[in-house]
DNA sequence: CAATGCAATGTTATGTTGTAACTTGTCCTC
DNA sequence: GAGGACAAGTTACAACATAACATTGCATTG
């Protein structure tokens, strides 16, 4: 039951959207900053700066420093076109990038599979209880690790 | 509004409290366990593992490499007398390692402090969601990154 | 008590993740 | 085409983490 509607991007569609994210942020889409989202959406699980590198890399046949694609992931976290996994020290691609929330990232120690999912009412929660304790600008971190039911079909 | 009971050790009777939980899991309590111990539960913040091993190389006039903090951490985050702080790559002192149950931390990203919450109705609910998405052996991990009361006193 | 075994720790090396400082390239504007 | 502004490249290094193997010290037992 979803909680709200929101568009669910994917191929052409989903880089078109990052694309006019980013742009109606002030910010350019450069050529560069296209393959590392591309590189970023075409893995299927949460994917280092290095694994990043190294695919961008080998699609445009010349070394490209991890440090750019640093540079460009936190640009791209800003702007809500990707999301850091803490727990993971890893980046996916965010499908819905015109929507706003917190997200709960469940992560599998045995696959490295990350599931993404929406839930308001515990992120609220989590919010409400850091104001309680006094704290501003809150960015939550809610990650569960634990063994996904592929890797655990008990 | 305390959810439960426990019992909150500081300075001799933490480490004791720590001594009787390890050697009770069957561990030892050696020297060098207790000189991270005092260490870690010396900062008053998350600190590294890199920190603690300069803090116990100093405490014992002699070097001591992270790596065998690390193997000391580890054992200790296993048998509840410490936790990690994921989004710090840092860990803290239990205060009540008899107690157990998932924890929240908020961190300041100012200062670096860090203040620990429970609320098992918040953990709780996350645990159900992963349940709810197939994942078994669950370990939430919920921190909350933001400005503490003291350093944004608005 | 020597021999053995085992757990803890030490040592060295290396892998992984993340930043800093500065340079170069490109595009736009005047 | 000079100058500014921003993207990206380059080099270096800092910070975090693990692997592999050696050594130490203590407990057991023959």
């Amino acid at each position: 039951m979803p909680v709200h509607d929101h568009q669910l991007h994917e191929g052409e569609s989903l880089r078109e959207a990052a694309r006019e994210r980013l742009t109606r942020q002030g910010e350019q889409w450069t050529g560069m900053r296209e393959a590392v989202f591309d590189a970023l959406a075409g893995f299927d699980k949460p994917a280092s700066a290095y694994d990043i590198a190294e695919a961008v890399s080998k699609a445009q046949e010349r070394r490209v420093a991890a440090n750019s694609i640093y540079r460009i992931l936190d640009l791209f976290v800003g702007a809500n076109l990707a999301r850091r996994v803490e727990s993971a020290n890893a980046y996916v691609a965010n499908t819905h990038p015109d929507c706003l929330h917190d997200c709960i990232f469940l992560i599998c120690d045995q696959c490295g599979q990350a599931v993404h999912i929406d839930n308001d009412r515990l992120t609220g929660g989590v919010r409400d209880a850091a104001k309680e304790a006094g704290f501003t600008q809150t960015r939550p971190v809610i990650e569960v690790r634990g063994t996904c039911g592929d890797c655990d079909p008990n």
